[in-house]
DNA sequence: CCTTTAATTAACTAGTTAGTTGATTATAAA
DNA sequence: TTTATAATCAACTAACTAGTTAATTAAAGG
């Protein structure tokens, strides 16, 4: 079955602009992107962009729905290949990880989203973001309930994982230039890859979770 | 010596517009903010922001600047009154909190911006944000070095802590309305206080750093 | 081949944007 | 009191904004 040429097609019209909106939300924001800019990047006339998503915000919600599907099957697909919170919580963690190094708008549009307390961000994504925090939470009080884990506060919890590997995704150009100039001793991390990170903050995350309070 | 009331304050009148233009940004982000409306907000002429800080961009940058050179201020007052890594270290994570809660603009601003990679973000800040980081990495290299503190690195430890506390403040308002619709059993921590989450989050880094690994 | 429908476009609107200009005040120094 | 200067404003520009409209073209079905 080979795809005939068309010179019509409304499925790859509708995913070139998705697929330029996620790049273009995630590098200028909500209110920084423009519409017209999005149709000359997607090679289509705007009109075409509220024909197929109504409004801005529409356009928005289809990006954040995207977004946010996509990282939650992958987890949950992770997820059901172990067993044990202990393996679960690793799964999910490296998986965070390389999805969001992978897809590094995905750090970008949740840290807008957040910092701006869902100012743009409506009932339907809010549901998306809670089935994501409520597969962690429900590793957590598993593990807490077999005495594994020790004084879990989930929210809390869940955002020092997506805290800190956003952070570090995000931020990857900024310590590589602050690499570069180099003229105080800190070290930024620039070399570090995402893995090496992930593999740090589950040794740390263990730490934190396995011991008692001493 | 009374103040006398006059019709023309040039250093009032500056600093109304960075006051408001702090509550702007931050709840708008760079690109959200309006001129005018900042105008309107410090009732003043649209024309008086170009006059004291030349473009959107300048005010931005004194603005980053300003809190910035704040939260900086009261995190080394507050470094002073100890003596060693594991107190600092506290104090360090006790300050940032209360002082993120109590000007909730700068977590907001800080993730947008960190977020961005920087993209407005101009030299200056660059090195405002530094020195915070280097007072950080400077306490816990120094509890490594006298065997206190083990498998440290700063930069992702740095995150974590910045991200746990800024993501708890800037949801606040999010997590709140998710335990009001309250449809499933996640517990948001709508009714933690920061300085319970800074507790636990001292506690649990203290875990981390304290313990070798296993 | 003709008709219907879905996809696409050019051209437009009405409002907003950052930034400018030149005149006009108030204040303080001479 | 005059003069110089610093602070303020109304009115403007040119570019850009999200969104609309009505006409046009391509494809599919009968």
């Amino acid at each position: 079955m080979t795809k005939k040429v068309q010179k019509r097609d409304a499925e790859a019209s509708r995913r070139r602009i998705i697929e330029n909106a996620i790049a273009l939300f995630s590098k200028k924001g909500y209110a920084g992107a423009s519409m017209d800019e999005l149709a000359k990047m997607s090679d289509l006339n705007k009109a075409m962009i509220f024909y197929y998503f109504k409004n801005k915000k529409g356009l928005y919600e289809a990006v954040m729905h995207e977004i946010l599907q996509e990282i939650y099957e992958a987890i949950l697909a992770e997820n059901k290949l172990h067993d044990n919170p202990l393996e679960e919580l690793e799964g999910f963690i490296r998986t965070y990880a390389s999805f969001a190094c992978a897809h590094p708008y995905l750090p970008a549009l949740l840290l807008k989203e957040l910092s701006d307390s869902g100012a743009v961000i409506p009932e339907t994504l809010f549901a998306s973001m809670r089935k994501l925090f409520a597969l962690f939470s429900d590793i957590l009080r598993r593990g807490e309930a077999q005495g594994i884990f020790h004084d879990v506060i989930p929210m809390v919890l869940y955002f020092t994982v997506l805290g800190t590997l956003n952070l570090m995704v995000t931020t990857k150009p900024l310590r590589v230039k602050a690499a570069q100039l180099d003229d105080i001793e800190v070290d930024t991390c620039a070399e570090c890859d995402i893995d090496e990170i992930a593999d740090y903050l589950i040794r740390k995350i263990k730490l934190m979770l396995q011991q008692e309070e001493r």
